[in-house]
DNA sequence: ATCTATTAATAAGC
DNA sequence: TGCTTATTAATAGAT
């Protein structure tokens, strides 16, 4: 249907193709949308050209997703199905792993035990006991290191202490026995902040 | 193109309908395999007849399915990928689920304590404690059903021995009392394991 | 299905 | 691309 025949086999004239190909697209796009309004017909219609560029129809009211979907169940054609289903089953799978740790969860907590009998009861019994052990012993060692760690604060505290006490009693000294060889006052030239001010009263006592 | 011109509206008659149906469905097939030979075109064809039948052309080389992928890529449309996410979320949303009852059990079972603080070690420790206390309750409960069954069953027989005793000592008073009036010996008639055998040996001194 | 008068699509050229 | 036109292809209606 032209000024001549042609074979239907690829145009080699990528010139020739590209003409052709519009014209056609165009011609199969109008035929779509001719049956689908002449015959009532449900059509999907994706054409890509060789470059890359796509066109497409859908008969109006019908999402493209019902029509691939009814193409699936009809052709048998698995199109994202496969797909589906192995996500589906992924979650069945870990679903299910979920229902098991949440019902060894709720025996753990002592929840839904009616339904036990004896020799479960006996493991979870064992399993709690190992788990309280473990606790306790980690809280121990907690407790260890933090005593451990307040007696050497203490300690360094102490020693901080006695070494200002030293120095205090020094500088008491020098004040007490006459003016300042340099005519300094370090007291009194001290930020506020910076001067000896001992915590504990007593510590006074003790010098 | 035929004896008369058609308008582009549905065709009434369903007769004439089903028949320009069949007519145009091959003419469309056929350009669209024309074009995919003529011009180097990747099309997907999906026709339902208002039937239901279904009518497909896909290129060759070419899986519908890729085609497909490649225009929700292009159209931006999304076919199942929509699905896919809702579904790949979902499983996130398990796992992560999952994870989470890992780490308790595993703490509860006293594993992995070692990163654990005080204040987190002093709820699993207290969740223990109550886990252990329903337990050890559960099992008490078991153990004192158990006990009542084992009670009632231990009436049941000592009452059915009182009896049998009973039967059999007046037996014996019959049988060494002379001959039987009617000249019956029930034991001798009794299928062996009928006859009465006490089983606590002590029974028979009591007699 | 098949036929065929008629319309529609389109190849080639511009 | 778009328009034109000679030519082929598709098909409406009848059988």
């Amino acid at each position: 249907m032209g000024r001549g025949k042609i074979e239907i086999k690829r145009i080699e004239n990528s010139n020739n193709r590209q003409v052709t190909y519009s014209k056609r697209r165009n011609g199969i796009i109008k035929k779509a949308k001719e049956i689908s309004l002449l015959c009532d017909a449900q059509v999907s219609l994706v054409i890509f050209a060789n470059s890359g560029k796509m066109h497409d129809y859908c008969s109006p009211k019908t999402p493209l997703i019902n029509i691939l979907d009814a193409y699936q169940k009809q052709s048998g054609n698995r199109l994202w199905d496969a797909k589906h289903e192995n996500l589906s089953n992924e979650i069945e799978r870990v679903k299910k792993e979920n229902d098991n740790m949440q019902i060894e969860l709720r025996h753990l907590k002592g929840e839904d035990v009616q339904s036990l009998h004896h020799k479960e009861l006996m493991s979870i019994e064992s399993a709690l006991e190992n788990g309280l052990a473990c606790v306790r012993q980690r809280e121990m060692e907690i407790y260890r290191m933090a005593r451990e760690n307040f007696a050497d604060k203490e300690r360094v505290l102490e020693d901080e202490n006695r070494s200002l006490t030293y120095q205090m009693h020094h500088l008491v000294m020098d004040i007490e026995g006459g003016e300042m060889e340099n005519g300094y006052n370090y007291q009194s030239q001290m930020p506020f902040s910076f001067r000896v001010q001992p915590i504990q009263p007593n510590l006074q006592e003790r010098i």
